[in-house]
DNA sequence: AATCTTTACAACCGCCATGTT
DNA sequence: GAACATGGCGGTTGTAAAGAT
């Protein structure tokens, strides 16, 4: 940041008043939207296409090129060079991404063949669509899954399957791509390891009756007793209006489900955020069998229903077949961290 | 240090639904 | 109603970075 403004500083204080060149700021942490600077051609000596990238954790600053061709750029009946029908590929540029941002700014979203044509950018629209929603759209949600989004992902996939994009609905900022990211190489890979189909009763009830309550455990380990009642949707929603009364997830009523989404109150997404930790802690992992109720693990009023979830794994999982502890040992549990 | 393997994720592809002409 | 354009979705792939050997 310091760079950046000392940068700016030195811009604004240039003798030139005539500002050729246009800057465009990306500060997502600063401000939602992005900001124009013009610079004068000085600062730009002879580069039609000078481009400063700094990363600086917060910022990212980029000079895109110059006015005019911009200007031009964004007048779309002008717009017929014939040679720009040659689509790329690939990874997007920080000039494309600054085009694009820039684009949807003034113009909105949607439209995006058109997006593409206007804004210069020699990309179909789909790839425009995609690059926005899923990478440079302002409330995109970077970094580690929380445990509170594995829980409510495990949940709601086990309820809806592969429809990423639902229950990207219910994980703010999240996108469809990101969770299906997550569960590729993360849960179908541990199903993978486990020589077993990931769609499989078995895996399920893993994922159910150990995984899940693990998950619980540790949210509540990280948050502290007072979260009890606290879950991975009103722990992501910042909006606990997001949830249709009426909706399919507001009308889930099984136990775990009641901790993933319960009455919408009022935990804060910065309260209970829990970053998940690269590292295992497979000494602290406890024996399903033993994460009984009484222990403190749950609270008390959940007891009860606890118990009978209990049961309903003993009878329902371990009386047929392999046995869940052999499933889902210490060796293969270390990735549920 | 070099090479190989694994992981994470961005991006593309094909299919389908919907809207427009 | 047919043809076409567009957008949305889920599946898959490519690849850079990290980790292991």
């Amino acid at each position: 940041m310091v760079v950046l403004f000392s940068l700016l500083v030195d811009v604004f204080n240039s003798p030139l008043t005539i500002y050729t060149y246009k800057l465009l700021i990306i500060c997502p942490s600063l401000t939602p939207t992005p900001h124009l600077l013009y610079l004068p051609s000085q600062i730009c000596n002879s580069h039609s296409h000078l481009s400063l990238s700094l990363s600086l954790g917060l910022c990212l600053l980029i000079l895109i090129e110059e006015m005019g061709a911009q200007v031009r750029n964004y007048d779309c009946a002008t717009y017929k060079n014939e040679e720009d029908t040659d689509m790329r590929k690939g990874p997007w540029t920080v000039e494309e991404d600054a085009i694009l941002t820039e684009y949807v700014a003034i113009h909105g979203e949607g439209r995006w063949n058109a997006a593409a044509r206007c804004a210069g950018l020699k990309r179909t629209g789909k790839s425009c669509r995609l690059r926005w929603l899923n990478y440079l759209r302002p409330d995109v949600r970077r970094g580690n899954i929380t445990l509170q989004e594995q829980l409510l992902i495990l949940e709601l996939h086990s309820r809806w399957g592969n429809r990423w994009s639902k229950i990207a609905q219910y994980l703010p900022g999240r996108t469809d791509n990101e969770i299906k990211n997550y569960w590729r190489t993360r849960v179908q890979k541990q199903a993978k390891q486990l020589k077993c189909d990931v769609n499989s009763k078995q895996f399920r009830d893993a994922m159910r009756y150990i995984w899940m309550p693990r998950l619980v455990e540790r949210i509540r380990a990280a948050t502290g007793s007072s979260a009890g009642q606290s879950t991975a949707y009103s722990s992501c929603s910042s909006n606990h209006n997001d949830i249709p009364a009426n909706s399919e997830a507001a009308q889930i009523n099984d136990p775990m489900m009641e901790w993933v989404m319960p009455e919408p109150s009022g935990n804060s997404l910065e309260s209970l955020d829990t970053q998940v930790s690269p590292v295992s802690d497979v000494t602290e992992y406890q024996n399903p069998t033993s994460m009984q109720t009484g222990l403190g693990l749950y609270p008390e009023d959940e007891s009860d229903r606890w118990a009978e979830m209990e049961m309903q794994m003993q009878s329902s999982i371990l009386g047929d077949g392999e046995a869940l502890e052999s499933l889902w040992n210490e060796e293969n549990i270390w990735f549920l961290m």
